[in-house]
DNA sequence: CAGTACATACTAAAACTTTCGTTTTTCCAA
DNA sequence: TTGGAAAAACGAAAGTTTTAGTATGTACTG
């Protein structure tokens, strides 16, 4: 039996570094995602296995024996990780009150227009769908 | 000569928690931001006393002697903070695309109506500024 | 003036993160 | 079949975070 080492919820810096390639990836080797870190990135081989071993203990990917390698895949999705992270940033630091977050990432980011129209766009979709 | 320990961009978790009392609060003391805590977190004074001068050493926060206790007031805003935290996390884990940030706040997290309309609004008004 | 109560300073220990060296395993080719 | 290369497993070391105990200082009270 493997023991999930914990029920981590939030990927640590270097955790989110390399999930980040794998999602990108779809899937692979340690060295695939070592290959796929920033050029200035320099990392051991063994340390990215280490963390690729990390990230299988916590349940964020999973590993299938490809010949004598192993081939990682993503367990959690990218835009599951996505809404967690946000949630938790609303709960954290907006109060759980998303208004305040949009209004403070577009009060200050100098957003381009187009954002700004994508986003209306969006909410107004979202808001007709709600409506049906 | 006051050491400033390290230049720490972001909160620890617990030191968020600090500093979220300290922005209601205004400004306090050790034993008054203690006391503003969840009611089952249970620290000892010195515990959290340890923490305020972490923040301190930090740049968070500044103190000045009140009688024979410091008091204690938060030098990095609670929307500075958002503000850092948004980027972080849209550079970090959304490709600093925010419509995307946006679309997934809106898509998943069960918003009120009166949410979506609230966020709605606030995009009119800025769009309207953004071409005065 | 001594003692108590409360505040800060110092220290440390446990848990976790990040990095990587060493050892062990595995597969393929000569 | 065996030797070597590449990968995985193990775990150590250094740094950070979280928590709190102990030591020390200080002001008020009797």
């Amino acid at each position: 039996m493997v023991r999930q080492k914990k029920k981590a919820e939030f990927l640590t810096e270097v955790e989110l570094e390399f999930m980040t390639r794998l999602w990108e990836l779809g899937e692979g080797t340690v060295r695939d995602v070592l290959a796929n870190l920033a050029p200035d990135r320099d990392l051991a081989y063994t340390s990215a296995a280490t963390i690729m071993r990390i990230l299988e203990q916590k349940g964020f990917v999973t590993s299938t024996k490809q010949g004598k390698t192993f081939l990682y895949r993503a367990l959690l999705s990218k835009d599951a990780y996505q809404t967690r992270s946000l949630k938790d940033l609303s709960e954290k630091l907006f109060d759980n009150t998303p208004a305040t977050l949009v209004a403070r990432l577009v009060d200050d980011n100098d957003l381009s227009k187009d954002a700004l129209n994508e986003i209306s766009e969006l909410l107004d979709r979202r808001m007709k769908n709600d409506s049906d």
